[in-house]
DNA sequence: GAAAACATACGGCGGATGCCGTATTTGGAT
DNA sequence: ATCCAAATACGGCATCCGCCGTATGTTTTC
């Protein structure tokens, strides 16, 4: 008999979370022993709990992207991390994937994958939802080459490409960020470049729709 | 003593949705009696189940906006509709309610309120979640320009108007958007230009950051 | 059946953006 | 003290965008 294992929630979506509650809850050996809302209250959460497993949703406030996830694989190396999410284009399942995600699911899948991924990770596997499958699946071909640059290094952005891109959230074009932030057109226009460089976003609208989706404040 | 509630519960997320249905099924008198993930399965569902209540999640595919409330309100008069979604923004909270929503809660809310919401609906009255309740308590000093033309008529979007903007939330650029839709470039512009007109958006970051904020499907 | 709304398509103009450079200054790490 | 990353600033060029027109066919509505 297996003893049970303790997960940690977070979702900054307090009903929805609830709602995962009462799913996890309904499982066998398995119970909830702490919940979060945002990304600081994760890693109180993670300092002062110790648990088998976290049930992480990629668009909390204040978890950016999967430095995130790095950097809780680094907290916690022996922790289980179960991604849920909405999103589910290839290159974020691959980024979770190497930063160190142990399973991935999106929301519109079905609540039994929930269950089978946390079985997964439970005896050191990995889980893909069904939905993204097919984003791994031709890994093979195309990983190669942007493996070691642009998925394990979780891109760091700096101080000045994080105020931009939360400005950038808030609808802002690049000269109002210049004038906001003080500094000249042709700067603040440098440093989106950059930013987007980093990011591998193309345009404006990747760049925002990136940038709201990491839950910048909503201006 | 009362009879028991029936309720309807819409939302794409599965995984969600499951959560959502044990929530409900720990309160007292009242039954999930159909589910839908899209707009048109919700239609279905409301012709062949009776149902006193109606979850309805306003990200939801198909679900196009606030006439969506509208039509349902019309379809079946006496049913209760308590909009569940993450979207905080003033105008669409007010749009709901004057679409005919009876609650509008948000997921960010506490889960308590759900239960109030479907308390206060049952009995007749209206439920505002706490984080968007500041949305029309200035509806008296505000509404009085601006009520007929812009609130009551939510904006309505065409058709077209509704893809391209959920195509916009994905951070596709208007050449794409026009190749995707089957369209010419100088079209897809026009729709753009009066959708941003329509929703007194100046740029295309204002206009991508409302599109995703409004819950549209994330890639 | 007439009127209104919608979808289609095109052109011009000015500004903003994406991408490519270069270069200086500054602050922190070694 | 040295080095390096970051922040600052500028220019060019092709493209995209925002806003202004016009026009025609279709669909919906009254």
């Amino acid at each position: 008999m297996n003893r049970s294992l303790t997960a940690i929630l977070a979702d900054d979506h307090a009903i929805v979370r609830e709602g995962l509650k009462l799913l996890i809850s309904a499982m066998d050996n398995i119970s909830v022993v702490a919940e979060a809302a945002d990304g600081e209250a994760l890693l109180g959460q993670l300092r002062s709990t110790r648990a088998d497993l976290l049930i992480l949703d990629l668009g909390m406030p204040g978890v950016t992207g999967m430095q995130f996830i790095a950097t809780i694989r680094t907290l916690a190396p022996r922790l289980r991390i179960v991604v849920l999410t909405a999103n589910v284009e290839p290159r974020t399942v691959r980024a979770a994937l190497s930063a160190g995600a142990n399973a991935y699911l999106t929301k519109d899948g079905d609540p039994e994958e929930l269950g089978a991924a946390i079985e997964a990770v439970k005896n050191g596997g990995t889980y893909l939802a069904k939905t993204v499958r097919f984003a791994v699946s031709d890994i093979g071909r195309e990983s190669e080459p942007i493996a070691a640059q642009e998925i394990l290094s979780p891109v760091p952005l700096t101080r000045r490409e994080r105020q931009i891109l939360q400005l950038v959230a808030q609808g802002m074009i690049t000269r109002d960020i210049a004038e906001r932030l003080g500094i000249s057109l042709p700067t603040a226009r440098k440093h989106r470049e950059n930013l987007m460089g980093k990011l591998s976003l193309h345009n404006t609208a990747e760049l925002t729709a990136y940038a709201v989706r990491l839950g910048l404040p909503t201006g």
